[in-house]
DNA sequence: AGACGGACTTGAACACATGCTC
DNA sequence: GAGCATGTGTTCAAGTCCGTCT
């Protein structure tokens, strides 16, 4: 990890210094006591090379080193399900690392130890197969629980969190979940008008608990905001969501840049991911934002007198299985839907309406506020691509002037062999125009994506059948959309959906 | 009501494979 | 056919939410 910035930061080093020392013989621990006096460069070295060794073994061995693993994947990667073979997730055990936190992580460093046997708890059916542990170890239990869905466990010594083993996405399993998933969502749009006035209603409550509930219920709609629960001090990064605003992440306008009424939000989401954003907001929502804050300081809760148990309480009432996360499916599904009604010209070329797709993808993106770090090769492949359209453009000049000539070659002297040639001219300006604005609207694509991350909505935010659907309509290749993970994973829904779904 | 453990989904970063260009 | 950019698959951390216990 030694080129790794993870490593220069203060307390990662602390955490691994103290984890270390933990490990350490008596006469180690007297002589190994200030980390910044430790060279590790000869093990770095050693490993690297390893690392270099690796890269440069010949095609046979790296085709060997690939069948050994298909090998692994065929005897450790399934498992039968009611009577069907499945595909497992994750088989592998996690090795033993350095943890590495996201953001400011106060574990950062810390060692996250080796699994082993005696950690492992099997999950199968009593009539099943037991797996037999490696020799001369056992697991901790094996037990037959059908309520659960995990074929292993054990717990992590960083956080104390239990870790699984779980299906792949692909399985009926996680499909059905998935479909049920997206079927909450869609009966929130019948009742997503009367949750809307209830809460408008509800601004103007007397009692604050209700308002608070109302205020933050119209962040997680209009804005798709996480629930926001509750976190323990100091076992992770300090991050939040809805529920879990403090005055210090919000700052109020009454006008802004000729807005009234403008919230700027500013604090570290999941994965300690910023989200920054300006938005108008009702005018009641503004003045019970005052309220609010009104004799709070930093580091005090904006809603003081609510959390998401209580939240998700409230909805429970509204509609049964509606739960603050369901806004998020819902809002992410109904724009894809929505962008992709408006965008869609029935008269543009295919690649136009990938964009199109992707264009509407990308507004989901930004409402959910997925975010990336740009490739580290952004820049280059940018000015490549530009380049490249340069010169396609230079060939379609040439293309054209050929094609004059032609033309009046052929009006000169009028032979069939010469108009051939026109026609042939004529194809090729038009074969390189759709290139150069194939390549066009790739460059598009890309600069508009730059910072922006559609796979996670596509994976987990936008109901599968809108896309299937979309495609189907518009005779767009479905792989064009969904590579083969999103294909697999979403089987449920090419099977079964029509032309006309709507969400 | 609140703490806590547990199960499951969501998320960005990273590693690896593939396919394209020169 | 090598070298590299891009797309795909893997990893594992970090959320949500539920049920149980006190």
């Amino acid at each position: 990890m030694l080129d790794h910035e993870y490593t220069t930061k203060e307390i990662f080093r602390n955490n691994f210094f103290v984890d270390w020392r933990k490990e350490m013989t008596l006469e180690e621990k007297m002589v190994i006591t200030d980390l910044d006096k430790c060279d590790f460069t000869e093990m770095f070295t050693y490993y690297k090379g390893k690392m270099e060794e690796k890269k440069n073994k010949s095609k046979e061995d790296k085709l060997k080193i690939k069948e050994e693993n298909e090998k692994l994947l065929e005897e450790y990667g399934y498992c039968a399900m009611d009577h069907h073979r499945e595909k497992i997730g994750n088989f592998k055990i996690e090795p033993p690392a350095l943890f590495r936190g996201r953001g400011d992580h106060p574990k950062q460093g810390m060692l996250k130890k080796r699994i082993l046997p005696e950690d492992i708890i099997i999950n199968c059916s009593k009539d099943s197969k037991i797996p037999e542990p490696p020799p001369g170890h056992k697991w901790k239990e094996v037990r037959h629980d059908n309520t659960v869905t995990w074929l292993a466990s054990w717990t992590e010594n960083v956080q104390g969190s239990v870790k699984y083993i779980m299906l792949n996405a692909n399985s009926k399993l996680k499909g059905e979940k998935d479909w049920e998933k997206y079927e909450i969502a869609r009966k929130l749009k019948h009742h997503a008008e009367k949750i809307r006035k209830t809460y408008r209603e509800n601004f103007k409550s007397k009692e604050m608990k209700v308002r608070q509930r109302a205020v933050a219920l119209y962040f997680i709609d209009k804005l798709a905001l996480r629930a926001g629960n509750e976190k323990e001090e100091g076992e992770s990064a300090d991050t939040v969501g809805c529920c879990s605003l403090r005055v210090e992440h919000i700052k109020l306008y009454p006008e802004l840049d000729g807005e009234k009424h403008v919230v700027e939000f500013d604090f570290l989401g999941k994965d300690s991911i910023r989200y920054y954003n300006k938005v108008p907001v009702e005018k009641q929502v503004f003045k019970n934002l005052q309220l609010f804050m009104e004799n709070k300081e930093e580091g005090d809760d904006l809603f003081d007198r609510l959390n998401t148990p209580l939240l998700n309480k409230h909805l429970q009432s509204l509609m049964e299985g509606l739960t603050a996360k369901v806004f998020r499916t819902y809002n992410a599904s109904i724009t894809l839907q929505q962008q992709l009604q408006e965008l869609t010209d029935p008269e543009e070329s295919i690649p136009a309406k990938i964009l199109s797709y992707n264009r509407a993808n990308r507004a989901v993106a930004i409402l959910c506020n997925h975010q990336r770090a740009p490739p580290k090769t952004f820049d280059q492949s940018m000015a490549n691509l530009k380049s490249k359209i340069d010169a396609k453009k230079e060939q379609i000049l040439l293309a054209k002037k050929e094609l004059k000539e032609a033309k009046k070659e052929a009006k000169e002297k009028d032979s069939e062999k010469l108009n051939k040639v026109v026609e042939s001219k004529k194809r090729a300006v038009q074969r390189t125009e759709e290139q150069l604005m194939r390549m066009e609207v790739q460059a598009t694509d890309r600069e508009e994506n730059k910072q922006i991350a559609l796979s996670t909505s596509k994976l987990n935010y936008l109901d599968p059948r809108i896309s299937v659907a979309w495609c189907k309509k518009w005779t767009v290749g479905l792989e064009k959309i969904y590579n083969k993970t999103y294909r697999d994973k979403f089987a449920w829904a090419i099977d079964m959906t029509e032309t006309d779904f709507i969400f």
